[in-house]
RNA sequence: GCCGAAGUGGCGGAAUUGGCAGACGCACGCGACUCAAAAUCGCGCGGGGUAACACCCAUGUGGGUUCGACUCCCACCUUCGGCACCA
């Protein structure tokens, strides 16, 4: 018998060979056409994860099939090197963050190298070297130099557990994304970039392949809304400026509302207010994003004594504060027009403000409420009917429900019906209150008062209301038509009134007609102009930290800001520091790195902030071009012919730091000029200079995340004393969990769910779980498990969850490695996922790779001519092939070569290895015929080492050594696939009567349209189930082969 | 609440984008080999139904479009991810 396949044998003599023959250098050659394919930079944790192989390795396997295909490929590595975990490990064990991070490095550099990925290591980058980050800071240099870096004072996220500020993209719920820990909100004064500037270019993804949920989520997270600025005066004739969307609302503005934190506040506050907004103001800075979020939908606010004036109406409308309207948003003060806008209606429903609407509804939805005997007599029901308007009567409770063009009619009807002392309303689609002698419209802050005075002189029950709204909204069925915020018509709105809300233009789009049509009103009234918003904001790179990239700048003695200069680049962290329990930076009380000169010779102080490690990892992708250059971040010839990024490859938790971040980066880098020299080489070279420059990465894909595993728990039998709800056990044994669960005072049978230390959560099957806790001496028994057990042998259940290690559910690829192989485990990571979903981790899957691998080995390894083993059971010599088989076999390697290249060109890594295991099954089987003596045997095993090269590199390569293919497997091109060879000679034809299959038959691959309806009409099958009635239709779907006969 | 993705055998997943649902595997069952077990090999494997066919049901639920729907449309349910007073 042959040898067995052992890849431990294999794999690291392969590994050795190729980075010796330097077989994955990635070299310029203006004569091949290039490939950049690269995978998210990882973080030096300490030990690489599965969740690395898992995106590196099918990574891997595409950037090598693309190599096969001639391309000239880049595929390079680094490390994601400063961050806040080295300096944590600094303080909590006293290790220099720098020994930490390299420490891990080099381990997981070996971790890397096991993979057998074609990384071409001579690139490798690495973010905390001085020769990185020197050009980290040098591109805040430029960035400061250009107006693209800013030292502003702001609101910003401080998480007090880590002592730094934090990025709106590193906060979520409030809580920091990393450590869970809150975040509060703090005045500072920080370096920001403005990326906001770019705003507008970031939505744009022309000419990105990228997945459409990022590009949603960017979208989304930039936020463009357009709008109008409006300004507005304080009755003392202080300005205020709101934005809005809505300027068709104006009319409606009732009140207006300013952030706790706007200037503006404390002097227009009058005296009597003066302590209640004070307190608020204080209240709203002590409270965490997280409190002012989970006191949920119920707004707060105080009045501040002052009123504007609305300058589309002139009226008197009060200013209000609120936490609701946040100061980084916008100008940090709103105009309030509560009847369209959800969150001002809830405001002003509680704080009983005035809710005037002003634009219809598109629905048309009104309603009217009234009680037979009390408020109208008899006869009103017949009325309506008469007039044939919609109502419900329900005890002496009518509602009405009349169409826009029978309100006038309605409201008559109403009159003549209504008894002294009542009145009704309608609402919605119109807002009349109809009394005896009169029909008032709701329709101004004026008529407000008017109705309100009325009502309430008529009805002790509405006496306390303090707007007509609120009034309104205590006749429940009244509510859903109360509030709109659709794009309807204006009413109520001066001039304006009739204006429709969406208008068909010439090209037929739909435009918002009325807000146009009031920006331009009001740019040419002075009192406002159209304009754009976005939620995105600059930012914030500054961290309070030791481990970063230090920014280089100094501040003078005479309170200037400059920038280091460029020879004196990097500004190097000083090595000798001393890290404090407090978490604060060692550099503020470094002497030797704080003091310094200014450029005229005077001392000056460094800045002790560094930089965010996006920054690092926002242009990685340009040092991995020339990772020793040092004349600038990268050398422009590599970047002329590698640029951009082709394929880029990571996880989707970073659809808005990282990736909006790098794409900011790339595009003020073309406006800084930072690509020139690159570009005018590409042009030289005879390509388009503008695809470097304006997008970092062509083709974006995101893979999934790998979860643990199931694991069932022990089943156990404890027995012991009982005390309450709680077992304390003196016995337990594992037992087969098949056996039928109990659940007795001082007996239990059931399933291990959790365990903290001794104490146990048990499932007893009856939907109860009960806590035993073992005694200190009690016997533990597990079969199992030979010897003495003790409790913390005891396996508990374990959920489909992320992996961690308090979990317990972590997969360890180097045991992997260890046990099957590194081929192995990325055929498996391949295989048993879809790659961009992801999934649960099942540990006894990976047999079908196993299984796989050593068949292939089999098949090779086995010399065919004069083996002793299965071959023999074939009269091999004697028989020739017959030039079917041989055809067959061609078909097969042929479709083959397919399936698997069309499903790496989309990332389809389980169906490229299930067209593997398939034609491998069907070699198997040829193997056992005289098919092995011809040319196209040899052909299809050749065919099949280049197939399985980029999936399972070392067995490919030591297979294709065996059988004298020479050096290497990796240098081979890719299969060319033969359609003529790969074409069925004889199909199955589907035969349906009316869309269900009756029959099947095998017919010639060329078969006519008239033969196969000809022959379908004869199948027994077919008549039967057509029944003796005649085809009403048939459809041929030749190139499916298929038939469908209609009856 | 808003935005997005997904829901297919016991499990992971296929299905050329409207044309034979369940490829390829895992697990499982039966058989062979073995003193035995493992490994390996052969057969079976969505549910119902039948002696065996036939046939019926089946891609989260309910409708619709179509000769034909896992695929398209409408409504709903569930799970996961993102955002969350953004004016």
């Amino acid at each position: 018998m042959a040898e067995k396949y052992v890849p431990k044998k294999i794999e690291p003599k392969w590994q050795k060979r190729w980075e010796n023959d330097r077989l994955y250098r990635s070299e310029v050659d203006w004569n091949r056409p290039k490939h950049y394919a690269m995978t998210m930079l990882p973080y030096p944790s300490g030990d690489l994860h599965i969740g690395h192989w898992f995106a590196m390795t099918p990574s891997d396997a595409r950037a090598r099939f693309m190599r096969m295909r001639g391309y000239n490929v880049m595929f390079p590595i680094g490390f994601d090197a400063f961050g806040l975990p080295a300096e944590q490990a600094a303080i909590s064990r006293n290790i220099h963050p720098k020994t930490w991070t390299y420490n891990n490095i080099t381990r997981m550099q070996r971790q890397l190298r096991s993979m057998g990925a074609m990384f071409d290591w001579e690139r490798e980058a690495i973010s905390c070297d001085p020769g990185y980050y020197r050009w980290t800071e040098w591109f805040f240099k430029q960035f400061f130099e250009n107006d693209l870096a800013y030292r502003g004072e702001a609101l910003v996220n401080w998480s007090p557990t880590l002592q730094t500020v934090l990025a709106n993209e590193q906060v979520i719920d409030g809580k920091d994304e990393r450590t869970g820990q809150p975040v509060i909100q703090k005045l500072m004064e920080q370096w920001f970039f403005r990326i906001t500037k770019y705003a507008d270019e970031l939505l744009n993804f022309d000419n990105l392949n990228w997945p459409e949920p990022i590009r949603i989520m960017q979208t989304n997270w930039i936020g463009r809304s357009e709008g109008a600025h409006v300004t507005f005066t304080t009755e003392h004739g202080d300005p205020i400026k709101v934005f809005t969307t809505r300027p068709d609302t104006l009319w409606g503005a009732t009140f207006m509302v300013l952030a706790p934190e706007h200037a503006l506040v404390g002097k227009i506050t009058t005296g009597e207010q003066c302590a209640g907004v004070e307190n608020y103001v204080e209240q709203a800075a002590r409270a965490t994003e997280i409190e002012r979020t989970a006191e949920g939908r119920d707004k707060t606010g105080v009045f501040t004594g002052a009123y504007a004036i609305n300058p589309v109406n002139q009226a008197r409308i009060p200013i209000w504060i609120a936490d609701y309207v946040m100061i980084t948003y916008g100008s940090g003060a709103i105009m309030a027009v509560p009847a369209h806008d959800q969150r001002d209606f809830d405001f002003a429903l509680k704080f009983g403000l005035p809710i005037i609407p002003v634009i219809a509804r598109n629905d048309g939805l009104t309603r009217s409420y009234t009680r037979l005997g009390a408020w109208v007599t008899d006869g009103f029901t017949s009325a309506l009917d008469k007039a044939a308007i919609p109502h419900q009567v329900d005890g002496s409770d009518v509602y009405v429900t009349p169409d826009i063009d029978q309100v006038d009619a309605y409201a008559a009807i109403v009159q003549q019906y209504l008894k002294p002392g009542a009145w009704t309303e309608i609402v919605g689609g119109a807002w009349l209150f109809v009394f005896k002698d009169a029909v008032m419209p709701f329709d101004s802050l004026g008529s407000e008062q008017r109705i309100l005075e009325r009502c309430r002189a008529l009805e002790p029950a509405v006496a306390d209301k303090r707007t007509v709204m609120e009034m309104l909204y205590g006749v429940e069925w009244y509510r859903d038509a109360l509030y709109h915020d659709a794009y309807g018509t204006m009413i109520n709105s001066g001039e304006f009134t009739g204006t429709p809300g969406i208008k068909t233009d010439d090209n037929g789009e739909q435009q918002r007609y009325a807000k146009q049509a009031v920006s331009h009103w009001l740019e040419k009234q002075g009192i406002g102009q159209a304009t754009v918003n976005y939620r995105l904001r600059d930012w914030l790179i500054s961290r309070q930290r030791y481990w970063g990239a230090p920014i280089p700048v100094v501040f003078t003695d005479g309170g200037t800001i400059e920038a280091v200069p460029e020879d004196q680049l990097p500004v190097e962290l000083p090595e000798d520091v001393q890290f404090m329990p407090t978490g604060q930076s060692p550099l503020l009380f470094h002497d030797g790195f704080l003091n310094t000169t200014a450029s005229d010779g005077s001392p000056a102080k460094r800045e002790t902030d560094t930089m965010d490690t996006f920054m690092c990892s926002s242009w990685y992708q340009y040092r991995y071009l020339s990772p020793d250059y040092d004349q600038a971040p990268f050398d422009p010839d590599e970047g002329a012919y590698w640029l951009p990024v082709d394929v880029y490859t990571g996880g989707a938790e970073h659809a808005t730091l990282h990736l909006l971040y790098t794409r900011f980066f790339t595009k003020a880098m073309r406006d800084l000029g930072v690509f020139d020299d690159a570009a005018a080489i590409a042009g030289k070279n005879g390509r388009n200079p503008d695809e470097l420059i304006n997008e970092p990465m062509t083709v974006l894909r995101n893979q999934g995340q790998i979860l643990g595993e199931e694991r069932r728990g022990d089943v156990i039998e404890a027995a012991g004393r009982a005390d309450g709800e709680k077992l304390f056990a003196d016995h337990v044994k594992v037992i087969d969990p098949s056996t039928p669960r109990v659940n007795e005072p001082d007996r239990i049978v059931g399933e291990i769910m959790r365990r903290t230390e001794d104490v146990l959560r048990v499932d007893t099957g009856d939907g109860n779980q009960r806590t035993v806790e073992i005694t200190s001496g009690a016997v533990v028994d597990i079969p199992a498990i030979p010897g003495k057990n003790d409790v913390n042998q005891l396996k508990h259940h374990l959920e489909i969850q992320r992996m961690s290690k308090s979990k317990g559910n972590v997969v360890d690829p180097d045991e992997l490695v260890a046990q099957y192989g590194a081929d192995t485990v990325r055929g498996y990571l391949m295989f048993a996922f879809d790659w961009q979903k992801g999934g649960p981790w099942d540990s006894q899957g990976i047999q079908g790779v196993v299984r796989w691998l050593s068949d292939v080995w089999g098949l090779f390894a086995e010399p065919t001519a004069d083996a002793p083993g299965e071959a023999s059971a074939v009269e091999t010599t004697a028989v020739e092939a017959t030039g079917d088989d041989i055809a067959t076999l061609r078909r097969k390697v042929h479709q083959a070569i397919k399936r698997v290249t069309d499903s790496l060109e989309t990332f389809s890594f389980n169906t490229a290895i299930a067209a593997l295991m398939s034609l491998k099954n069907t070699l198997q089987t040829m193997q056992q015929t005289p098919v092995i003596h011809s040319d196209a045997w040899d052909e299809a095993r050749n065919i099949y080492l280049r197939l399985m090269a980029p999936f399972a590199p070392h067995i490919a390569e030591e297979l294709w050594g065996r059988h004298g293919y020479g050096y290497s497997v990796h240098l081979q091109s890719w299969p060319e696939y033969d359609e003529e060879a790969a074409a069925e000679q004889t199909i199955t034809l589907v035969i349906q009567v009316n869309g269900k299959v009756r029959d099947r038959i095998d017919v010639p691959a060329d078969i006519s349209e008239e033969e196969a309806k000809k022959l379908a009409l004869e199948s027994e099958s077919v008549l039967r189930h057509m029944s003796g009635k005649a085809p009403r239709n048939v459809i041929y779907v030749g190139e499916r082969g298929m038939i469908n006969i209609v009856v």
